[in-house]
DNA sequence: AGCACGATTAACT
DNA sequence: GTTAATCGTGCTC
């Protein structure tokens, strides 16, 4: 069986709503001392540019969103609510600062180590959200401002099978609670709904 | 220096 | 359905 390629940097320095569509069912990896923990992507989300008032970039350039500045397929790892990580992909060309948030992954290599990281809590809800993929694929800080298309890059995305539309839908982003309109109901979520 | 709040989660009622 | 946990960040004074 053939090793899988990685998605290649033109993938990434595209428009921030295609590739967060185009991400669902590709295979995100994790290496660590040598072993994969994998999972195929099920949910995404878009945040585009200083306009884009749901998106760190709206206040301008910060050592916080620093990354999102950067090269598209870099990572743009952050934390929040005190006690989360949240991983994300930079998009579009360089100095736009826009990124697509992994929401969700279908785990695929890795279960048992990534149960235990979990709490051994179900399987369903082992990486059903941003911040419970990053606990159990174990990414934080470390892993911000790192190139995904470095041959020794921890985190990459490996290129699976396209998913037909019939399986997607969209939705406004979660969680932007204070976000003005129409930023808060822009469609820019994409979930992944196999069956 | 102080403060409000967050691209969330888990544990409640 | 509601809410506590927990702290870095950006904004105001």
């Amino acid at each position: 069986m053939n090793t899988p390629e990685r998605l290649p940097r033109k993938f990434y320095a595209r428009s921030t709503l295609v590739v967060a569509r185009e991400l669902l069912g590709q295979r995100l990896v994790r290496i660590e001392d040598g072993r994969r923990y994998s999972g195929i992507i099920s949910e995404t989300e878009a945040y585009i540019g200083m306009d884009d008032l749901g998106c760190h970039a709206r206040s301008g350039r910060t050592p916080r969103n620093e990354s999102m500045w950067g090269p598209a397929g870099y990572l743009y790892v952050y934390f929040t609510y005190g006690m989360h990580w949240m991983l994300n992909f930079v998009t579009e060309a360089e100095s736009f600062p826009a990124a697509v948030l992994m929401r969700a992954i279908i785990p695929q290599e890795g279960l048992a180590e990534m149960r235990i990281r979990r709490k051994n809590k179900p399987d369903r809800v082992l990486t059903n959200g941003p911040a419970k993929l990053c606990q159990a694929l174990n990414i934080n800080g470390k892993l911000d401002g790192a190139d995904s298309l470095n041959n020794q890059s921890p985190v990459f995305i490996e290129k699976m099978p396209a998913i037909e539309d019939q399986y997607v839908h969209t939705s406004p982003r979660i969680g932007l609670n204070t976000v003005p309109e129409p930023w808060k109901n822009k469609p820019w979520r994409f979930v992944y709904s196999p069956d």
